[in-house]
DNA sequence: TTTTGAGTTGTTCGA
DNA sequence: GTCGAACAACTCAAA
């Protein structure tokens, strides 16, 4: 059992299929368990450290990882996980050798990398013994089968959201059998494996409980009294009134059928944040969709038009470079775009509303590109997911799926005065504003003392910018 | 094939 | 302070 992005032993038809294949039946055989079930073999849990995908997750994720990673052992019994270091394609076929493997169960990745990368180690498996099985995936509907009466992919969201809701899910996996013999813990032959990489420094930045087990807490914890206020409060950056989910579901550690199934069970009177939050995992499944039909778009403008709009270029200009890091370090002088900025740097994580709030700013006010900040984002987020992330800023650039009035450019001050009332996610996040009181965080420049604790002045004047975008935008409009 | 309705998340202006 | 209209006209999905 080749783990990647499934850190989990629940609702895994991966490892199912990885134990079945042990127990010497096939699933799809629908073969019955015999007795003296176990038997037949053993499973080796593997997880392989590959370079391509360790040294651009950055401190966050590869902390993340590290610690999933050994909660993932700690379940499976203590020192059992084999860890191997290097490229898969070499790392998987010498691993299934040396455990006699009879087949390399794996969860299929949808994303452009993993699907190159599977199709390389299966070939390279193809040479052995054992054969490469892909079953299942880390969504509810698997990227790629959602089409329309065509059978062409969907390109804006609504439509996308009612076929997907009417192609429907399979129930949650059963549990694995608590019988399954892991290598290491039977009496056959342990496979060597090499020390997890070390927890990176991580500089104050503060990361949630991780694993399987802390998943399952927190969305019980959503379940017991986040949802019934979702709806309402899911777009307050100053309250818990997210799921915070995000993390977990990135590296698998719970099923998003899992959480599909237990929302349907809610009592009706849990109905608009069932569906609000229902509506919300079906983004995740939709932008992964979108990659899975155009991979490029992790890098390139879906919509092509939009890569020949002026823009400041940080590599190039010393004022698009200053005014890119101001952003990037939350010294803009607009106070909600720092609060958001600084947040992800002491917790790897930002509240949705403000993610689309700084990329706008980002994006519009400062006119740099959109990958500048994707990368950025990518860099520190806990729950960096490259589907989610490239299409989400590609929606705020105006190049995603929804065809946004171009005209849309948020207002750093006024959704910070909308979804932060009271002022209290600006003070939490941005010390040097801690003494205004109030929604009077977000106008520091008309209080007295707004900027008596070094708290930088505006680098650019909002109104004029948007100005600006939109002149920009009508450019491209009129060739 | 043609036509029609609709599209996550906004802002500003004037009544 | 609240509300509706305008923004400018595009793409997609479905009837």
């Amino acid at each position: 059992m080749w783990f990647r992005r499934d850190l989990r032993l629940a609702d895994h038809p991966a490892l199912l299929a990885a134990v079945d294949a042990a127990n010497g039946r096939s699933r799809e055989g629908g073969g019955r368990a015999g007795p003296g079930n176990g038997a037949g073999g053993d499973v080796v849990p593997l997880f392989v450290v590959d370079p391509a995908l360790w040294e651009p997750a950055g401190p966050t994720r590869r902390a993340w990882l590290v610690r999933s990673l050994r909660s993932l052992d700690a379940a499976l019994g203590g020192d059992v996980l084999v860890v191997r270091h290097g490229s898969p394609e070499d790392v998987v076929p010498e691993v299934a050798r040396a455990a006699g493997a009879s087949s390399v169960h794996v969860t299929a990745d949808a994303g452009p990398y993993g699907r190159r990368r599977d199709d390389r180690v299966a070939a390279a498996l193809s040479d052995g013994e054992a054969r490469f099985v892909r079953t299942g995936t880390p969504y509810a509907v698997g990227p790629g089968s959602v089409v329309n009466g065509s059978g062409e992919p969907y390109k804006v969201f609504t439509p996308f959201s009612r076929a997907w809701l009417r192609t429907g899910w399979p129930a949650p996996a059963a549990p694995a059998p608590s019988a399954t013999l892991w290598r290491g813990t039977s009496g056959r032959r342990r496979v060597d494996g090499e020390p997890l990489p070390p927890e990176p420094d991580l500089d104050g930045l503060r990361l949630p409980d991780v694993g399987e087990e802390a998943a399952h807490r927190r969305w019980h914890a959503f379940l017991d009294s986040g949802v019934a206020g979702y709806a309402e409060r899911r777009d307050r950056p100053d309250v818990d009134g997210t799921s915070a989910m995000s993390a977990h579901l990135k590296y698998g550690e719970i099923h998003p059928r899992t959480m599909l199934a237990d929302l349907a069970r809610l009592p009706s009177s849990a109905r608009a944040g069932s569906d609000a939050l229902r509506s919300e995992l079906c983004w995740r499944e939709f932008y992964a969709d979108v990659l899975w039909h155009r991979p490029e778009t992790a890098r390139a403008y879906l919509r092509p038009e939009l890569a020949r709009m002026r823009y400041a270029d940080p590599a190039r200009s010393t004022t698009a470079r200053e005014r890119l890091e101001a952003w990037q370090r939350g010294r803009t002088g607009y106070p909600f775009v720092d609060a958001g900025m600084r947040q992800l740097r002491a917790v790897g994580w930002v509240h949705n509303r403000v993610r689309m709030v700084v990329a706008s700013f980002l994006v519009k006010d400062l006119h740099v590109e959109w990958q500048h900040g994707a990368r950025w984002f990518m860099r520190w987020l806990r729950d960096g997911d490259l589907a989610s992330n490239q299409h989400g800023w590609q929606w705020v650039a105006g190049s995603g799926t929804d065809a946004a009035p171009y005209f849309r450019v948020f207002n750093p001050v006024s959704q910070g005065e909308k979804f932060d009332p009271d002022g209290g996610y600006v003070r939490t996040y941005v010390p040097e504003l801690a003494h205004l009181p109030g929604r009077t965080a977000h106008t520091p420049w008309d209080a007295p003392d707004g900027y008596a604790h070094d708290y930088p002045r505006r680098i650019v004047d909002h109104a004029a910018e948007r100005v600006e975008a939109l002149a920009r935008y009508a450019e491209i409009r009129n060739g």
